[in-house]
DNA sequence: ATGGTAGGTTGCCTA
């Protein structure tokens, strides 16, 4: 089962680019952040007519995110809980084939003075807090989407030029890492440990793409049960190189088949 | 110290 997130920045701008992936990648799941539109305004019917079908959380202008996947999404939840009063689209999560899935629009949080970077804060310790909530379930889960952190020094091509910044200030970092200690793990880095230089996101400005200057803020964040089915997982650099390119390109994951009752764990003695 | 680009909306905001 092939599941992916990608922050597309207007859906209307890039609906060839995604009809095109969804072609060549066909994924079973596809998370899409940063739509840019009311739910009633989403193209429906052109992801139709490539054979998928879509959950959407939109919102106009800002924001919005959307299930795309070959299957029916059940257990449909939309929004983040813990907040009745946050009326931005950033949230929506469903399941697949017995794979819970969400795409997640974290917050950026500049400038780091004003408002918007206690809101960042506030939304993720609310994502904490549904993310602990999800580990009692038993559905393996992915959380994929737009975190706007950079985790590491490695996730960047000058730490230096981002220490300022809310997606590698120390209370983001901190905050994305006491999701990651509840028990989820960084499907990217569990398979490449510390390779760097592998970025998911370019800025448009300052030719960031043509000097291969870009950082690492598009995660798949797997429960247990997702991590022990995982068998793949890469960025996706081409739809980045492409004209009328997002400013952000896919990450990956595959899981293979869920392992029969029974066959958890090793026999005593299995292993000598 | 600033500006550079892209998208959407509308005379400016967000990233």
């Amino acid at each position: 089962m092939k599941i992916a997130s990608w922050n597309v920045n207007s859906i209307k701008a890039r609906l060839p680019a995604v009809i095109d992936w969804l072609e060549t990648a066909a994924p079973d799941v596809l998370a899409l952040q940063e739509i840019k539109c009311a739910a009633d305004a989403f193209p429906f019917l052109e992801i139709e007519a490539a054979g998928y079908r879509a959950a959407v959380v939109g919102q106009k202008t800002y924001n919005g995110v959307a299930l795309i996947s070959k299957a029916a999404p059940e257990a449909l939840r939309e929004g983040l809980p813990g907040d009745g009063e946050d009326g931005q689209a950033r949230y929506v999560e469903a399941v697949f084939d017995g794979v819970r899935v969400a795409s997640i629009y974290l917050p950026n949080g500049n400038p780091v003075g004003s408002d918007k970077f206690p809101y960042k804060l506030a939304w993720m310790a609310r994502l904490k807090r549904h993310a602990a909530r999800l580990l009692a379930d038993e559905a393996p889960t992915v959380l994929g989407g737009d975190f706007n952190v950079i985790p590491e020094p490695e996730d960047c091509y000058d730490p230096d030029d981002w220490a300022d910044d809310a997606l590698y200030r120390p209370e983001s970092r901190r905050a994305f890492r006491e999701i990651l200690h509840l028990g989820w793990a960084d499907a990217f880095r569990s398979l490449h440990a510390r390779r760097g230089g592998a970025f998911t996101f370019w800025d448009y400005q300052r030719g960031r793409w043509q000097r291969g200057e870009g950082i690492r803020i598009d995660h798949l964040l797997l429960s247990p049960a997702a991590l022990d089915r995982l068998e793949a997982c890469d960025i996706d650099t081409v739809p980045r190189s492409r004209p009328k390119a997002s400013d952000h390109t896919p990450v990956w994951c595959s899981l293979g088949p869920a392992a029969e009752a029974g066959s958890l764990f090793h026999a005593p003695g299995e292993d000598g």
